[in-house]
RNA sequence: GGGGCCGUAGUCUAGCUUGGUAGGAUGCCUGGCUCGGGCCCAGGUGAACCCGGGUUCAAAUCCCGGCGGCCCCA
């Protein structure tokens, strides 16, 4: 009865934006009261899913030669100045600090907005020989933008992310750093996480302002609308230039750096592992980042039932504490039923639940969240079991999100075809002229369809007609509704 | 950026049209309960009604401004 004012209350696919904001509230994410418009308060479920998340990617980043940084939060106005381009696009979005106590500042500090024009003064300094390069530094912060509509962990004013920033001798090596961006990417938000997305190369107008090319990672949101989870820049010489980064080469030739810069959007990755995973009861968390692995309900009606009960209980919390398994259990003076409802919105991947049934007859009842299936498993059979179901799980969230996923690809021949995909909320693949004018008016007559670029293996050439236009099709390119 | 809805205990909400002692549910605290799917029973607790100004004998209610949230569309 009372289910009705207490869980979620509205159903994934019929309305997902309210979905979205009951999870992300209800399963204690985040606490939107605070009075400042996109900032929000992140709640201790969040924080502890938002760290292993860090720690997935920091590991990546380590493993592949970059080392941690931590560079100030304020950028002073001339730095920001230094690349035409790349001010000319993040300045609508800029904090600026203009006052100090009684003191108007004599020169304005931004909020980093991202942190190239930060980074790469320092980098003009550090940078002087070919022994210094690479350099591959990278610092998990927030970044700040002045956006006008914000939605909690999908686009806010303050938000948390990766930035690294790489600079290489020659272009060659910056594009293989594209490269390996990519397979970080991979590697955490695919296998580790199992969100499904599409590697594009985004159209020049759609370009990281201040880079040569934009590589990003678009995943798709239930309501079908896809959403960047990750980018990759090739930044070319531009920074260098406007920075002086140079070096002196073999020969003793001094030269511009070549550099790249890679932001996984934490805070995103979040969003879409909310979005994609969780279902009508709440948060679906894969083993891997959930905040407690395994929660322990014991059940019992009397005193003398909860001691030997607890007994149990407490013998498989040491067991697979010993394990480094994060395992609660859940002493709570409340209901079993209603602490099953509580761990599932919040999403914990394996519940164990042991009664005087488990205690008489040496066996454990494990639920598993993602199918909401209940087994018997003999007591020692249970830790190997825990770990199975540990892959199993992701297993299962990795094949549904992807099914989910390729579902929604479909490709277009004609105008209305494509327009009906749109629709539909389909990534829709199509021949395209590579005309920036065509997608705009593609854009207004669908209601904010966005060519959202090209395959990584792409190659321009003779494609036919661009469905929009009729003109020739240089390109073959995937167009969706974007948050 | 455009349109709509809204702000009353921790939470959800009634009251606002027609100004006159703010009501319920849930939560929280006590005690009880075979407590295995958000139980149940009894008692208790909790709100100067988002902020500021105005009209009035009197404002949650009417007027103006601000702040904040949500939904739909761009």
């Amino acid at each position: 009865m009372s289910e009705k004012i207490i869980g979620i209350t509205v159903k994934k696919k019929e309305n997902f934006s309210e979905w979205f904001t009951q999870v992300v509230t209800k399963a204690g994410l985040a606490d939107q009261r605070y009075n400042v418009q996109g900032f929000i308060v992140h709640m201790p479920w969040a924080m502890r899913i938002i760290r292993e998340i860090y720690r997935l990617f920091e590991q990546e980043l380590e493993r592949t030669g970059h080392e941690p940084v931590l560079f100030p939060l304020v950028i002073p106005e001339e730095n920001f100045e230094k690349e035409k381009e790349h001010v000319e696009g993040f300045k609508p979005e800029v904090f600026w600090v203009t006052e100090a106590g009684d003191d108007k500042l004599e020169r304005r500090l931004a909020l980093r907005p991202t942190s190239e024009t930060a980074f790469y003064q320092m980098y003009a300094l550090w940078i002087t020989s070919w022994r210094d390069l690479p350099l591959k530094l990278y610092q998990s912060v927030s970044v700040y933008r002045y956006e006008k509509t914000t939605r909690p962990f999908i686009r806010g004013r303050e938000f948390l992310w990766i930035e690294a920033h790489d600079a290489f001798a020659t272009h060659r090596q910056a594009l293989r750093q594209v490269r390996e961006d990519m397979e970080n990417s991979r590697k955490v938000i695919w296998e580790q996480l199992g969100i499904p997305f599409l590697f594009l190369k985004r159209p020049p107008w759609d370009k990281f302002k201040g880079a040569e090319d934009t590589y990003a990672a678009d995943t798709l949101m239930p309501d079908g609308r896809v959403l960047q989870i990750s980018s990759t820049h090739d930044l070319g010489q531009r920074f260098a230039k406007a920075f002086g980064i140079t070096f002196m080469d073999k020969n003793g030739k001094e030269r511009y750096v070549w550099q790249t810069c890679y932001g996984p959007g934490v805070w995103r990755i979040l969003a879409a592992l909310v979005a994609i995973h969780g279902d009508d009861k709440g948060l679906v968390l894969p083993f891997r980042v959930a905040p407690v692995q395994v929660v322990i309900i014991p059940i019992y009606y009397d005193e003398e039932e909860k001691k030997l009960v607890m007994r149990k209980c407490r013998r498989f919390y040491l067991k697979l504490k010993r394990r480094n398994i994060r395992v609660l259990v859940d002493t709570r003076d409340k209901t079993p039923g209603w602490k099953f409802n509580d761990w599932e919105l919040k999403g914990v991947p394996i519940r164990l639940e042991i009664g005087r049934r488990e205690v008489e007859q040496g066996f454990v009842t494990i639920f598993r969240r993602d199918l909401k299936k209940r087994e018997k498993v003999p007591d020692d059979e249970v830790v190997d079991r825990i770990y199975e179901l540990a892959e199993e799980i992701l297993d299962n969230l990795k094949n549904r999100a992807k099914k989910f996923f390729e579902e929604n690809i479909v490709s277009a021949s004609s105008k209305k075809e494509l327009v009906k995909a749109i629709k539909e909320g389909k990534i829709v693949k199509i021949s395209f002229c590579g005309r920036e004018e065509c997608a705009e008016d593609m854009r207004e007559a669908t209601n904010g369809a966005k060519v959202r670029g090209t395959s990584l293996d792409f190659e321009e050439g003779d494609y036919g007609k661009c469905v929009w236009c009729g003109q020739p099709a240089r390109y073959l390119v995937y167009v969706a509704k974007a948050y």
